[in-house]
DNA sequence: CGGTAAATTCGGAAATAACCGAAACAACAA
DNA sequence: TTGTTGTTTCGGTTATTTCCGAATTTACCG
């Protein structure tokens, strides 16, 4: 893959476009949209040569991916050059970026919040900012709580789930009051 | 509150931090943790002086902050000042953040997604971007039929359900093969 | 109407992040 | 060891975002 048809590069550009909101930087969003659509294994030469960014960016960009634990370094017999690839399918991908975000942006947070909590047991502070400081560490450790549960459950069990129609509103109705 | 007591501090820098890390400005995610524990509406005035930011950067923050629909502006009886506070409790709001930045960040390439499924089915690509696209749509169309099943449900019974232990894993049983 | 106080807009400065390309480094073959 | 090929690091430049404060607009009073 070095040239690529507007179907394809419409999806990248995009990819980018919403990594960034994401708070993604936009090439790395854009490597990975490639890595994505290509059907093989793609060195970080042809990357850099593909989106027009340099050679550095990508290997720095490939790190990052590395790190989430999304893409992976395959090699070709014989040759010396590293080529990468999406790891899993969307699924799994999408699995695995919630929990790396999870863990930089929530995990921080929520351990704050028991610190600080924790402190206010010791050191009283006015009622409300207790309450609040309460009230707020309580939401985080439920949403870590559902997430961890969620985590442990299959991939394909949670797909299979999510494709029933109407299933939340199913599952809630099991649950007595 | 126009002085902050250190673990009040403490907090909002963090919440600026967490922010940051969301994609979202730090200075308006500051405000927002200000009007959080504040006990009671505040004027773009004190939130200017409390956190030594220009007024008119406090207004594009309260600005955002109303569009994302998580404050309200109140008034005091012959006041003529705006006076600002949070809306809700943190689930509403926890709610509200999630579906403001849903229809920010995830539509925009849901849309794209169709489009582009559409096209293919006209115009012909190679079948491994095809499937890639639909594999994708796929994804993004089923995590957005759960969205709005779960948005259909109230707050309160949703956070009923998650406090019950091991929730997810009751509910799946529940779910025949 | 003015007059006044508050709120917002907006141009440009300051801070931050992204990016390039040269240089350093690593792996390997001859 | 030395040359070759491929990768990463890093300093400096460019681009982007954030922020300030002056100027403008809005709201409301007498």
């Amino acid at each position: 893959m070095v040239e690529l048809s507007p179907i394809q590069q419409n999806f990248i550009i995009h990819w980018g476009k919403m990594g960034e909101k994401w708070g993604i930087n936009r090439t790395i969003a854009q490597i990975h949209g490639l890595l994505y659509l290509s059907p093989q294994a793609l060195s970080a030469e042809e990357i850099s040569n593909t989106l027009s960014v340099a050679r550095s960016t990508v290997s720095v960009g490939l790190h990052e991916l590395k790190s989430w634990g999304i893409i992976k370094v395959v090699h070709v017999l014989g040759e010396r050059t590293d080529r990468f690839e999406i790891k899993g399918d969307v699924w799994e991908m999408f699995r695995w970026i919630v929990d790396y975000r999870k863990r930089q942006e929530m995990d921080p947070t929520l351990n704050m919040l028991r610190e600080t909590v924790s402190d206010l047991e010791q050191n009283q502070e006015d009622a409300h900012t207790n309450d609040k400081m309460s009230e707020m560490l309580d939401l985080f450790e439920t949403i870590d709580s559902l997430y961890i549960q969620t985590q442990k459950v299959p991939t394909k069990t949670i797909v299979r789930i999510a494709k029933i129609s109407d299933v939340i509103n199913k599952l809630f109705k099991l649950i007595p009051e």
